[in-house]
DNA sequence: GATGAATATAACTTCACGTTATGAAAATAG
DNA sequence: CTATTTTCATAACGTGAAGTTATATTCATC
């Protein structure tokens, strides 16, 4: 005999709360409401779930072992309304970004880590590519964010484009390195040490050859390449190489005193590093949230890097 | 959020299930009722609970999460349908009985242990007392089933007296004893020995007082009184005393070889062992199971009565 | 027996859920 | 790539369960 689980919940409320009226008000729904539902049901099973005529209510056997049902369905949708809400309020829930590794690894991750402690039913899936890609799983629905640099031109349609920080580049060595003491490093200081090479096919690379082209070098050497951020960081600290990493990423890893930037200018690309999502995607509330969590954490670390420039021009 | 339990029943059955279409089979309902209410809980949640467009449908995390509970949900109906079916059918159930003492620890025990076979899931509360105390309770529904001696023409307006067996009662005494030897026992025989004296106020005391002035004892030394059955078996194992039990009980006893009766006649009461129930009571399907599976059974104790009796005679 | 609190009943409205019939869309086959 | 099939969504409608307020009953208690 089927049984609808909302009757059971209301015999749980009735029976814990010890009467119809106290059962009725935990129900949030009116005393009679609940007494005829009682009486249905014991039409409906054919025998009686409280003791006939007794005042205080007391439950029969049979009422007891259903109430105990009840009890079991009014849990379980007490955890399902919880999933819900937490949902909506964007604190639980999947979130799926993508974004190029060395900034992946250098900026995100740890500011993701540092997110957590805000979202911690945050569950976040995350996947490295560069804008080709990202721009393709974004429109199948793969990703919800990408996080890349892009030129404010270069912004396809149908996706939208939030700047975060500029992207800017610096060439970057070990803590310590003989070019690291020098104000303003000519061609031939840089000339004899190795470079630490991004994947040949990833932005950074070509920002690599871009920059060398600017100051004049014609020829360098490859020590190393296709690394993600940590083995860069590894062969970095362990030799006298230099690489070219987003100012934001030796700015995040300062305090550990590994890396510096060498102070050479070396030519901005007009991109911007920014979160790109797709127009017409239905984000969910944990995307949102954070999204607008990432983007602030962003603007604060913006200003840090702004004020340290200053603090630096002072010396 | 408060979320209907059936919603989350009918989204587990569909991820289980794998579709919409099956999983309307499995609830024994029409595709089209499932598919609207899964929309309209989509809507009330405000978030897809299946990847959008997608075939064969995918749950979402958070369809998933909320499938999780539906199973829950599901569980706990199918539960409370069993604990009803069973409740209905009789198979389930508290059943609570009454009666004299001696009778129900001699006879009624023995055959409720058997029955617990036939209704496992079955209770029985069982409580001792003599008729006043048994049609009190039978009327204040404290109980559902009296087993007593009565008389046909004693059975109290508003009851039912089914009787089971005869209210024979004998003298008994241990295995071995010197009487046990005799075809006819007199009275002086009979003169020497103690006895153990059921409770004053029981039916089996009226019954030894009128026994013994039936065969013209007007002395009886009393060495125990007052035990319950188990405490009579043993002094009177343990001793020569003699004392009256209702003859089914001795029945019951006869493989252990421990207990038999004198043959000697001491005069019936014209009272019955039977069932008595109040005429108003609404009993449950248990009680009435329980009820007529005792009253079988105790039919086929009389029958093996009346041959066990035929087969003596014939020695 | 009177009083007060708790439960049952009555009368009515609304809306969720069931149905069948049919349209749209995605996967599969040719 | 088009056709077919399967699966899901939508439409339209009837029924009944469950909500409401107002009021009657019933049970415990003083």
């Amino acid at each position: 005999m089927k049984i609808d689980p909302r009757h059971l919940e209301i015999l749980a409320a009735i029976v814990d709360r010890g009467g119809l009226t106290e059962g009725a008000e935990a129900l949030g729904k009116s005393q009679p409401s609940v007494s005829r539902t009682l009486s249905q049901l014991e039409a409906r099973i054919g025998a009686p779930l409280f003791q006939p005529g007794r005042r205080p209510l007391q439950a029969t056997e049979l009422g007891l072992a259903l109430a105990e049902q009840g009890r079991a369905v009014l849990k379980a949708d007490r955890v399902a309304s919880d999933i819900v809400d937490r949902f909506r309020t964007g604190h639980a829930g999947l979130v799926r970004v993508g974004g190029t590794p060395i900034f992946m690894d250098g900026v995100i991750a740890p500011i993701i880590a540092f997110l957590q402690k805000t979202l911690p039913g945050v569950r976040v899936d995350q996947s490295y590519g560069y804008a080709a890609d990202m721009i393709d799983k974004l429109r199948n629905g793969l990703i919800d964010i990408a996080i890349l640099p892009l030129q404010a031109n270069a912004v396809p349609a149908g996706f939208s484009f939030q700047p975060i920080l500029p992207g800017l580049n610096v060439i970057a060595c070990r803590h310590g390195h003989p070019l690291s003491r020098r104000r303003m490093p000519t061609l031939a200081d840089i000339a004899q040490y190795p470079w630490i090479a991004p994947p040949a096919d990833s932005p950074l690379y070509r920002d690599l050859r871009r920059a060398l082209e600017r100051i004049g070098a014609q020829d360098f050497r490859i020590s190393f390449s296709g690394g993600s951020l940590s083995s860069v960081i590894s062969v970095l600290t362990g030799s006298d190489s230099l690489t070219v990493l987003p100012y934001s990423v030796v700015f995040m890893m300062k305090d550990e005193e590994k890396v510096t930037a060498l102070s050479l200018e070396i030519g901005h690309p007009d991109r911007q590093l920014g979160l790109l999502t797709a127009d017409g995607a239905e984000h969910t509330p944990a995307v949102r949230r954070f999204r607008s969590l990432i983007a602030a954490q962003f603007d604060a670390l913006s200003r840090r890097i702004v004020q340290h420039q200053k603090d630096q021009h002072w010396r």
